[in-house]
RNA sequence: GGCAGAUUACCCGAGUGGCCAAAGGGGGCUGACUGUAAAUCAGCUGGCAUCGCCUUCACUGGUUCGAAUCCAGUAUCUGCCA
């Protein structure tokens, strides 16, 4: 069950798509940068860590818990961050909660559900491939890969509350905010969540020690168990350490960022396809889409500063979005798969007419997009919309088409009984099933 | 361990025997207008064989012609006491 870290790196060794990426050198450091880039939360002493990353290259660490079996695009802020830090020359160490991940990190409103070990150690494994996509593992600041796992494990119950509990006061931990909103919350909070911050200012300690590890990155809401780190560090070591939080994202009209169709955009493909990643990017609002460009992008400040123009002078051209949409889904699934994703963009979303497309043309404009295949038999419009997954169920089905959202081969389609016949079939086999503007599914009919 | 309270649909939250598939809000979906944007306005938002039927108000059982509502037990949570 115990993941090697050792191995795990080893296999994940960073791709080319690494390549070309680097900082803009018009900043006067890289905490000039990051804090241009609206990267920067809070942090602990500002002018101090501003003179550590100034200087010679430092061992900094950003850590994961398995939560689920994909990282998502909250995850990826961290992700570029340690990127970004990386090529300014400083040591990343990414860290995967093997153990941190089977207590949870208390959220605000309730209690996590507990996954079995067995499924966490899965999940280990997926996530340290995709954190080890963004690092390098080359050069002189080749990046490491720890599981906290590794040295929480063989600790005793004894050991962890005389040599880390004993430097807790319980006081501290329940001002935490994601601890003291628990607590004031019905649902108040378990003794395994709870001491989650121990954990993770545990692990700040052991990569201290082990690697001289000086910087933790995180989210903003991982704040508390940020400083739970430093502080830890500061008792029993006696060193400043540092720390910096990454703002929250959000998006301008209140909505969640990073959900489409209330769904995460997950970074792998089997979870969100490269197709729905684009759209997302693509549909970003205007008001949204520079302060994107500088979290999600290592485009330069003056390429960043023309796109904004372009927003003021033609929002319609979405100039700048086509740039993020191409940009962040080459970054996570790379130029080619993204290439395809533009080129069925334009076919599905174009004015042109579907019949005209010959075979390969559709086929491949379409390879991104959900497929189902369903039998002769099963070709009425709510059937297709249930299968397809569009729709949720049968009822679900029966409203869109009475709203007026479903569309056979971009046709609306206005009578909820409405059955296919082989006429309306691309090809003797396909049919292009959408509802709404935006959300498609290719049909392929069992001959 | 004792006492008191809570548990309603995706979330918050009304409902204290029939008029309850369950008010209201949020979120979400769809339409109109647009630029596959935002804002605005409108409709929808348990399931199905859709003018009807079925399953839901923590769980199990009971009272009743009839229960989200009453009773008993169980679970989980919260508060106070020990």
């Amino acid at each position: 069950m115990l993941q090697n870290t050792e191995d795990q790196s080893q296999k994940s060794v960073a791709s080319s798509s690494l390549e070309g990426q680097s900082n803009d050198d018009s900043f006067e450091n890289i905490w000039q940068e990051l804090k241009w880039r609206g990267l920067v939360h809070v942090s602990t002493d500002e002018s101090e860590l501003e003179q550590v990353l100034s200087g010679a290259p430092i061992t900094y660490y950003c850590g994961f818990d398995p939560t689920a079996p994909s990282l998502h695009l909250g995850n990826l802020v961290q992700l570029l961050t340690m990127r970004r830090l990386q090529l300014a020359g400083h040591h990343p160490l990414g860290l995967v909660g093997g153990s941190t991940g089977m207590v949870g990190d208390p959220r605000p409103t309730a209690e996590r559900s507990m996954n079995t070990k067995e499924t966490i150690a899965e999940w280990v494994g997926y996530l340290q491939g995709q954190v080890a996509r963004f690092l390098s593992f080359e050069g002189d600041n080749a990046a490491r890969m720890v599981n906290n796992l590794d040295w929480t494990a063989p600790m005793s119950a004894i050991d962890f509350l005389r040599d880390i509990g004993k430097h807790f006061r319980v006081g501290t931990m329940i001002k935490k905010d994601n601890v003291a909103s628990r607590l004031s919350s019905d649902e108040g909070i378990s003794y395994a969540e709870f001491s989650y911050q121990i954990l993770q200012g545990m692990d700040y300690l052991e990569l201290h020690r082990q690697y001289g590890c000086l910087l933790q990155t995180g989210g903003s809401d991982q704040w508390g168990n940020l400083t739970s780190g430093t502080e830890l560090i500061r008792k029993v070591e006696g060193k400043q350490v540092h720390a910096f939080g990454t703002p929250l994202i959000t998006n301008s009209d209140g909505t969640k960022f990073g959900k489409s169709e209330g769904n995460a955009i997950w970074l792998d493909p089997n979870m969100c396809s490269p197709f729905s990643m684009y759209q997302f990017w693509l549909n970003s609002a205007d008001a949204d889409v520079i302060k994107l460009l500088k979290v999600f992008t290592f485009k330069k400040r003056d390429e960043i500063e023309a796109l904004a123009a372009a927003v003021e002078d033609r929002p319609h051209a979405r100039e700048a979005q086509r740039v993020l949409a191409f940009y962040v889904t080459s970054l996570v699934h790379g130029e080619e798969a993204t290439q395809k994703v533009i080129d069925a963009s334009g076919a599905l979303f174009g004015k042109a007419d579907l019949g005209l497309l010959d075979e390969a043309t559709l086929v491949a404009a379409t390879s991104e997009v959900t497929r189902v295949v369903v039998d002769r038999e099963e070709l009425s419009v709510l059937n297709l919309l249930v299968a397809s997954k569009l729709a949720g169920s049968l009822s679900a089905a029966r409203r869109t088409v009475g709203d007026g959202g479903a569309y056979v081969n971009n046709v609306k389609i206005a009578d909820p009984d409405s059955v296919i016949d082989d006429t309306d079939l691309l090809h003797g086999r396909y049919l292009l099933l959408r509802r709404g503007k935006r959300t498609l599914a290719v049909i392929e009919v069992e001959a």
